[in-house]
RNA sequence: GCCUGGGUAGCUCAGUCGGUAGAGCAACGCACUCGUAAUGCGUAGGUCAGGAGUUCGAUUCUCCUCCCAGGCUCCA
């Protein structure tokens, strides 16, 4: 036989014997990479390193510390949960195992309806322990769709997704999980356990062991609330000791900034059991928040040429019967009551109020854009298992906005206010944001093909012109009209939807919404959605997660706290405060009722931006000891009037502080 | 709505194999008067989420309801 010749990545090629396999292609380099492989790859397909080179291919190693290897990881080690869920629990019936981002999970039916509890998480990662200690191959066969079938007699799940593919539906998943048009792939691990999967995997299982089981919950079979609902763990795998600990580390992270846990501390808002679930009260601290967050989108608005309305919480329900929200969101709605002369629901929306406010007189085209706003709030029935904290509410205050134009119109105004959009949420210190354009669902629309290509086109124009890397998501638009949704990605990686830009050709027509044009004929107007924080609820507590709590010195809840050193020093602290209120600015003084140390302690612990420690010599000299927020020591002897200035500047630009751990976690 | 785990002082939690509860922090009072992340002593604070059942007796066991957490589903 003729050897096979294999490009490496750097462009070289090789020859081996045939039948090389791909791990002793990796030892041909150099024993260290054949130590640290997981996988490999041929002509960019990932396979197991027990593969063949094929001639002629272009082959890489995977190693467990690249997004690839660690998917491998993962997946093997999911194979391995679910190899000891079948020990544990004989009859058990397993059903998918895929890889998520940071870790994997697997979907199981115990026998009798059992659950999974917390404690059999540590039983079932024992037997994987034990599972992997036995360094148990991970060995690839290929079967028809028939031998499939038999292979996995006892076990439904497998059975229908190779079933799935059998009867030529197209199934992503079947594929992912090993069964394909041409037939089945499996793995086996011992003579007791074969689970149907694509691969590639670990050569074996002792190559595993840094995972852990983080939780168990139910999720329903091929994600369809009508069918039979599964027991899932959720556990996560990395390439050692340290990631795994490092991620774990990143958990508690990200816990710290939960908005709940900081609302709770820092006295922002509470969810009283008296008032109901999923509805909040403000509390002073973050009242001011919200207040200054509501003041700022006020100004903003009124310098961008937008009307400010205001409408009831309330409506008649033939309202929404004419703008259809009875009937397409209908259990959505808070329910009804009855009141003398009819039926009346919460409003779940501020649309159809502003459809109104547009047709209570005839209308010009010299009116138009006519821009409404108004932060209404709003009342949606959410799901009781749905609801958290500030992000999913069941009464929340929308800054919305309705904009009504001519087809002419559209595309200068979409542009504009995208920029609009952009710039204010860019105040509030996000710099990272993408978008998604959600095109027309062939078989789910009203208003004619032209409009539809017409507004799509002028919602992709206004994200070309401003650069903003979007993905297109085909047939994912409303009913009603196209859409731009704009994420934005906070200190710590997460996106977050927030704006949405969505063109509206149904309203107008619901309302009989005209105007009368230059032509002196009526013209129905388009109408735009745009909400831009979307719920001030939900933005405030993306804003305090993003800053963990650390919120700029423009929407501190504090902005300044006073120390005198000693008691005698409190007439001095006063007078640096009132002199810092006068000018606007909010500050406390703290008596000298405990140890300077403490209160520095309990001031850093609410996170205001600046503690001034003033004693003797500031007493003497006019000056203040000014203790930045993130700063790692004290700026001593600072004129009052240097401090103040610099703090109104701050303030003025609505200055946003470095939001990484470090800058904000003293 | 569904699955799992929870609900004990304002917060974080311990505890009660069934005999009505405890710590730290916070709050309040007194003393301390201090130069950059915890001064000391004392006081007060609980229908052990709510309701029903079993029991001589329930915070503890059982059931129901409400609420919370993590998922699933949903999110105009």
């Amino acid at each position: 036989m003729t050897a096979v010749t294999v490009r490496l990545p750097d462009g070289s090629t090789k020859e081996f014997e045939p039948g090389t396999t791909a791990l002793e292609f990796a030892r041909s380099i150099g024993p260290r990479l054949a130590k640290a492989a997981v996988a490999a790859t041929f002509d960019g397909q990932p396979v197991d390193l027990s593969r063949a080179l094929p001639d002629g291919a272009e082959v890489t190693v995977v190693t467990a510390t690249t997004p690839l290897g660690r998917e491998v990881l993962r997946h093997s080690t999911a194979h391995v949960l679910a190899q000891a869920v079948l020990r544990l629990w004989p009859g058990a019936h397993f059903a998918i195992g895929p890889v998520i981002e940071d870790g994997f999970y697997y979907d199981f039916e115990l026998p009798s309806g059992a659950h999974f509890t917390d404690e059999d998480l540590e039983r079932i990662a024992l037997e994987m322990r034990a599972i992997m200690a036995e360094d148990q191959p991970f060995v690839r066969h290929e079967h028809s769709i028939a031998e499939g079938l038999e292979l996995f007699g006892d076990q439904p799940f497998k059975r229908e997704i190779i079933e799935a593919v059998g009867a030529g539906q197209d199934e992503v998943d079947a594929v992912s999980e090993g069964a394909g048009e041409h037939g089945v792939s499996t793995y086996w691990n011992s003579p007791a356990f074969t689970d149907l999967c694509r691969g590639p995997h670990v050569p074996g299982t002792g190559t595993l062991g840094h995972f852990a089981l983080m939780r168990v919950a139910g999720a329903y079979w091929r994600g369809d609330e009508k069918r039979q609902q599964l027991q899932r763990i959720y556990g996560t795998a990395w390439e050692s000791e340290d990631a795994l600990a490092e991620h774990l580390h990143r958990l508690e992270e990200a816990e710290k900034r939960d908005h709940r846990k900081l609302g709770v501390e820092l006295d922002l808002f509470s969810f009283p059991h008296e008032l109901g679930g999923g509805l909040a009260v403000w509390h002073p601290k973050g009242g001011i928040v919200r207040k200054l967050m509501e003041d700022y989108s006020r100004q903003r608005h009124q310098d961008g040429g937008y009307e400010f309305v205001f409408t009831p919480h309330l409506a008649n329900a033939n309202l929404f019967e004419t703008s259809g929200h009875l009937g397409f969101y209908k259990d959505g709605m808070y329910p009804p009551m009855e009141m003398d002369n009819g039926t009346y629901y919460p409003k779940p929306m501020n649309c159809p109020m502003h459809c109104l406010i547009f047709a209570s007189r005839q209308r010009s085209y010299r009116e138009l854009p006519l821009r409404l706003f108004e932060l209404g709030t709003v009342y949606r029935y959410e799901r009781a298992g749905t609801l958290h904290g500030m992000m999913r509410i069941r009464g929340f205050t929308q800054d919305d906005s309705h904009i009504y134009c001519t087809e002419e119109q559209l595309g200068d105004e979409i542009t504009s206010l995208l920029d609009f959009v952009m710039s204010v949420l860019r105040a509030f210190g996000f710099s990272e944001f993408t978008a998604n354009l959600s095109t027309k669902d062939p078989d789910k629309y009203v208003g004619s093909d032209e409009i539809w290509d017409k507004a799509t086109e002028a919602l992709r124009q206004a994200l070309e012109r401003h650069g903003l890397p979007y993905e297109i998501k085909e047939g994912d638009a409303a009913f009603y009209g196209p859409k731009i949704d704009i994420d934005v990605r906070d200190a710590i990686g997460r996106t977050w939807q927030l704006s949405t830009i969505q063109c509206d050709f149904n309203h107008p027509e619901r309302f009989d919404l005209e105007y009368v044009g230059a032509d002196n004929a009526r013209h129905r107007p388009i109408m735009l959605h745009r909400a831009l924080f979307g719920s001030i609820e939900r933005f405030f507590a993306i804003l305090v997660e993003h800053f963990a709590g650390a919120l700029p010195t423009w929407l501190a809840p504090e902005q300044v706290r006073v120390l005198g050193v000693r008691d005698d020093h409190q007439g001095y602290a006063d007078q640096v405060a009132h002199d810092l209120r006068s000018l606007g600015i909010r500050v406390e003084v703290d008596p000298a009722t405990e140890p300077l140390g403490a209160r520095i302690r309990k001031a850093k612990m609410l996170k205001i931006p600046y503690i001034l420690v003033v004693g003797d010599d500031d007493v003497a000299a006019g000056t203040v000891g000014v203790n930045r927020r993130g700063s790692e020591r004290p700026d001593r002897g600072v004129p009052v009037a240097e401090f103040t200035t610099a703090l109104l500047d701050e303030v003025a630009e609505r200055t946003v502080p470095e939001t990484a751990d470090d800058a904000v976690a003293g």
